[in-house]
DNA sequence: CGTCGCATTGACTCTATTCAATCCGGGTGG
DNA sequence: CCACCCGGATTGAATAGAGTCAATGCGACG
C-alpha cells in the first residue's frame, strides 16, 4: 500500500481583489466566492472573513489527484468550492471503505485532529478553498458562531456515520443500493426545489462499492436489477433517473416484500 | 416494531450538597462526582459547574431499561457517571444496528439536534447525570471551552465511525471480533495504565453481533476459533482475556495470514 | 431439581464474492 | 474515416463465508 505525500499546485495568491464593493459586504476576495452563503464561512462577520481570505488559498485538484492521505499531518482545512471528493480509510491488503463524499459547499477535515484519519481524493476536476489549520482553529476558538458551526457540521457527520453504519451492517445489496440513490439525490436536491429525479452519478461503480461494502459486480448486477424493474432509468453521462422513487424509498427502509 | 417513550424514575432533586468544601471547588455537588474530571464537566469552570448543578438530575437506568428512542425529542443530554451504555439503530422489520457503547465518563447526545437519532439502552444497572437540553446548550455557546469540547467529542465520534465503516463494510467476522476486543480492551485501559488483558465484556454475544454486523452465531463461532487458537480465553463473570494480543492485533489490521 | 435465557455447536442454505469472459464507449493513430 | 485499444461496466458460472434453522449445552436462579 503506497502512502505518499500528497503533492499538488497551489493555484496561489491569485485571490481577486477586485470584487465590487456593495457597501455592506466591504472588498474582500470572498465577496465573489458563490459558496460562501452555504460553507462553513457563513458562519464569520465580514471582518473575520476578510482577515481569514489573507490566510486562505484555492487549490485546484484534478481528477483523481489526492488532498492528502490517512495519517498525513492536519495542515489546514479545506472549503469544497465546486468538484466532488471523495474520503476513504484503506486496510493493509488495499482494502478500502470509502467513508463519505463531499460535494460544493462542504467542509473538509476534523477539528483539532493532528493527523488525518482518512484520505481525500477528488472525484472530478474540483476547486477547494484551502484554510490554514492555525489560523483557522484561533478564529474558531474566538467566533462562538464558527465553533457552533463546526460542531453542527460535526454533529450531522455522526448521524450521516450512523445511518451509514445501519447500512454496512444491516442492509442488503439492494437495500444499500436504493439508500444511496436516494440519498444522492437528496444532496444534489440542496439548492433546488427539494430531491431531483435526475441524478447525476460522478463516482465510478467501484467508487459506489467501496462505499456501500459491495463488490463492483454486486453493484452492476443491483443497478441491472433496479433497471430490470423500472425503478430507475440510466441516463448519458452517468446519470440516472429515479422512475419510481416510493419503491426506491421503501426498500432503502427495508420495507420492500 | 415497538418504539414508545421511555419512562424512567429520576432519582431527583436528592444530589447531595453535603460535599466538603476545600476552598478552591467550593460547595456544590459536583465536588463529589468521580467522572468530573474526565467528562464533559472537565471543561466548565467552578461556577458554570455550579450553575449547571442546580439544573442537573441523577438518573438510576436498571439494565434493559431505555434512556430515550430513536425520533423522541431531544430534552437533555447525559453524562454516564456509572454502568454502560449500548445506543442503537433499527429497520422497520426489526434488523438492529448497534452503532456504539458508553461507558463511564462519556458524554451522551448529539448537540443542537432536535430529535434523537438513535436509541440508548443501558447494558447493566447505570447511573447518568441528566443536564437539560436549554440549559447545556447555552451554556455552551457562552463558553468557549465547553463548546470546544463538545466539538471535540463530536470529531472523535466521527473518526470512530469511520473506523466502525471499515470494520463493517470491509472486514472478515474474525477480523471484526478482534478489532471489537482490543477497542473494548483500550477503553477499559482509560484510567489504568495502558490496555488491560483482562476485559470485562458486559454485552451479550447478541450485542456483540448487532455491532459487528454479524450474527450471534458467527461472533459465538468466531469466538470458539480464538478460544481454540489460544488467542483468548474465556473467565467467569464475562471475563475475556487476552493471550495472544500481537496476533489479535494482526487479525484487526487485515494482516493475517 | 427443574426451568429459563443465553451461548454453543451442527447441518444446510443463500447472498454476495470470486474468477473469468464479454460488452461498450471514447479516444487515438494509421 | 475507421480499426484498434483501453478502462470501466456488465454478465455468467462456480465458490465461499456468513446466515438460517434447529438441537444441545450450560449456568444462574427460584
Amino acid at each position: 500500500m503506497t502512502v505518499g505525500k500528497s503533492t499538488m499546485k497551489t493555484v496561489g495568491d491569485d485571490i481577486s481583489w477586485k470584487a465590487q464593493n456593495n457597501g455592506t459586504i466591504g472588498i474582500h476576495p470572498c465577496a465573489s466566492c458563490d459558496v460562501r452563503t452555504r460553507a462553513v464561512c457563513s458562519a464569520l462577520s465580514n471582518d473575520e472573513l476578510k482577515e481569514l481570505a489573507l490566510h486562505s488559498r484555492h487549490r485546484a485538484i484534478d481528477a483523481g489527484e489526492t488532498v492528502f492521505f490517512e495519517g498525513d499531518p492536519t495542515e489546514a482545512y479545506y472549503v469544497v468550492m465546486d468538484g466532488a471528493l471523495k474520503l476513504y480509510k484503506l486496510l493493509a491488503d488495499g482494502r478500502r471503505q470509502i467513508t463519505g463524499f463531499l460535494f460544493k459547499g462542504d467542509f473538509l477535515g476534523l477539528a483539532y485532529c493532528e493527523d488525518h484519519s482518512f484520505s481525500a481524493e477528488a472525484l472530478k476536476d474540483s476547486k477547494l478553498c484551502q484554510l490554514p489549520k492555525g489560523q483557522f482553529e484561533a478564529m474558531a476558538d474566538e467566533s462562538g458562531a464558527l465553533g457552533r458551526r463546526l460542531l453542527s457540521i460535526a454533529t450531522s457527520g455522526v448521524a450521516c456515520a450512523q445511518e451509514q453504519m445501519l447500512l454496512l451492517g444491516r442492509k442488503t445489496a439492494a437495500e444499500r443500493l436504493a439508500s444511496f440513490l436516494l440519498w444522492l439525490s437528496s444532496a444534489q436536491g440542496r439548492g433546488g426545489d427539494d430531491s431531483a429525479d435526475l441524478i447525476s452519478v460522478p463516482m465510478s461503480r467501484a467508487d459506489m462499492a467501496d462505499y456501500l461494502g459491495l463488490t463492483v459486480e454486486t453493484v452492476s448486477r443491483t443497478v441491472t436489477k433496479f433497471k430490470t424493474g423500472k425503478l430507475i432509468r440510466l441516463q448519458a453521462q452517468n446519470g440516472i433517473e429515479i422512475c419510481d422513487r416510493g419503491e426506491l424509498e421503501a426498500i432503502a427502509a427495508g420495507e420492500a416484500a
